[in-house]
DNA sequence: TTGTATGCGTTATCAC
DNA sequence: GTGATAACGCATACAA
């Protein structure tokens, strides 16, 4: 493991100055004999010569890195994101670290205090702690900032939304306008702002329609995790199913939770769609491998994460970084898991 | 937006070097006298010292960053995995920066090379490229590599494995030991290496029981998709299904194929378990929430990228870096998609 | 115990 | 066109 080379090494063969190196290597519009180019490329190449980043880096104030926070990338919704958002970094040349919070304040702000001190300038954050006062701070050192899922009201801090509460309202009125009345709704703890606009939408489709809003709402908060919705779903469910009037309908705040709604209710003889509809929230792809095919509101996961990371870029590029809102609309994915009322046997 | 504190301007205010400020705010171990240290510490806080680990990264050459290169998180198997490492890495105070390789050798230098740039001294890969020059290169330039999922056949490289053979062979003697004879393999392009080896598994299990294999090979070779290996999955059901001598089990290499597999089936009118069992390998949550449950082969993920982060911080750190290979076990998650032949309907 | 000075690898500002 | 040299922020060998 010999030590790598460096410019200087490269300058010393060539007998040139590392001035010189670096102009060529670093592809600088500098002026450059063309015989010297060739030179110093062909020995750089000879001596398989690794530009060492740290340097440059330092030297000119930039990380060509971006950070993403996000609750966990075990859930499909937040690795989607991930995902788009490492494409776009990618054709930009840029690297993403990415960090797993785990709805964890303490953690977040360790991560973004790690992300300042590698000299990070852009930032895609789901944040969820209450105390925003180290973001804040970062902002004000140079952080640019893109919230996503999770709105963040703070200066400078631009958003991508989406309209969970249209999503609420959208599903609801679907489930409506298949003739349902009795709608149940289940829910995970109604703490965070997203959560409480789907049910907004979902109550406020209700009230327009003079109907009795039914919410089943779990209390418990665990951390994040795929089976723990889904078990969440089966338990809520449950509740329904052992009301004296039961839904024909359940809308659940996410498509893991639909999962386990339908699960339970199969478990129990209840047959979906023909007893109860479902309707999921999220749009992840495994609602169309699930029988039946769960119709569900579809929240732009990928094009979120590519939307964020180019306006983050242009933010970090920029000359001016006007703070901007971007409001993604939800889109309804009609498959098999709601049957009309009147077709209901 | 200020240009950020330096240990200089810090040593300026407190009428010290900015060594004395170095020692003190770097926790060395370096004796300073206690005053000056509260001193120290206080005007850093006071003016909201964030260090600048580009400088101390140039200097000590670290860069306290680990590489993942995966083909995508997209994929839970993945993304799992991912999540173990991020896990482990961040209990010691690393960071991860995610790649996508998309199984395309191109990227996957790409983002070798980027590593080596940003002076980032371990990776942990699931390498898919045939060309291992460039990766080579790098471990003799001091790279510490663990391979997981994907075997890599070159000096230097730790090995996280995982005994696809046992597996595809323990998942048919499964099948076998319910009293199945003619049991179906469903599998994507055999090109992989874990692949083959799961069929191997297969095969030899049936060679064993003196039984005829059937195998439907996937010839298409589309980028890594949780939907594709879906419809493959149902595609190759399908094919099944139209053979005079329909199987009374069907075995799919992965868990995606398997809900593919039970989806077709389903549509078709065939019922799982009750008239042809199926069985997954991977052991992804998600199994858990389809009816009916899928028995399984487990494959470690998240642990598997705990096991490889702890590994290579280790040999980061270590004055001796031995090579070594791990091998895991599979193991049997029976849930209900496998029946006995004897309570067939 | 503290300070001075140098260098990590790179780019940028000069001068030539 | 090219070269010498000074930063970037930090850690450390050496001096005091």
């Amino acid at each position: 493991m010999k030590k790598p080379t460096t410019i200087h090494d490269i300058a010393r063969k060539a007998n040139v100055s590392s001035a010189t190196v670096s102009r060529v290597l670093s592809n600088s519009d500098y002026p450059v004999s063309k015989a010297l180019q060739e030179k110093i490329r062909r020995i750089a190449a000879e001596m398989n010569y690794i530009p060492n980043l740290l340097g440059k880096q330092l030297k000119k104030n930039v990380s060509m890195t971006i950070g993403v926070i996000v609750p966990s990338i075990i859930n499909p919704f937040y690795s989607s994101v991930v995902f788009g958002i490492e494409e776009i970094a990618r054709e930009n040349h840029y690297t993403v670290v990415t960090c797993n919070s785990l709805q964890d304040p303490t953690l977040e702000d360790e991560y973004i205090r790690t992300i300042m001190e590698k000299q990070i300038k852009g930032l895609i954050i789901s944040s969820i702690s209450k105390d925003k006062s180290l973001l804040k701070n970062s902002i004000q050192m140079g952080l640019n900032v893109i919230a996503i899922d999770q709105t963040i009201e703070e200066e400078g801090v631009s958003q991508i939304k989406f309209d969970y509460r249209k999503g609420g309202y959208m599903a609801t009125k679907h489930l409506l306008s298949k003739g349902h009345s009795r709608i149940g709704y289940v829910t995970s703890r109604l703490d965070r702002p997203s959560r409480q606009s789907i049910c907004q939408g979902y109550l406020y489709a209700m009230k327009e329609a003079k109907l009795e809003p039914i919410v089943e709402e779990s209390k418990s908060e665990e951390l994040y995790n795929a089976v723990f919705d889904f078990d969440t779903g089966k338990k809520l469910a449950n509740k329904l199913l052992a009301a004296p009037d039961r839904p024909t309908a359940i809308f659940a705040c996410n498509d893991m939770m639909a999962f386990g709604v339908i699960n339970e209710l199969s478990q129990q003889g209840v047959k979906v769609p023909e007893d109860i509809s479902v309707m999921g929230f999220d749009g992840i792809d495994f609602g169309l491998m699930i029988h039946p095919p769960l119709t569900t509101i579809k929240q732009p996961d990928y094009d979120m994460g590519k939307l964020a990371c180019r306006l983050l870029l242009d933010k970090i590029n920029g000359e001016d970084s006007p703070t901007f809102d971007v409001m993604l609309q939800p889109k309804l994915l009609e498959r098999n898991s709601v049957l009309p009322i009147s077709e209901r046997v």
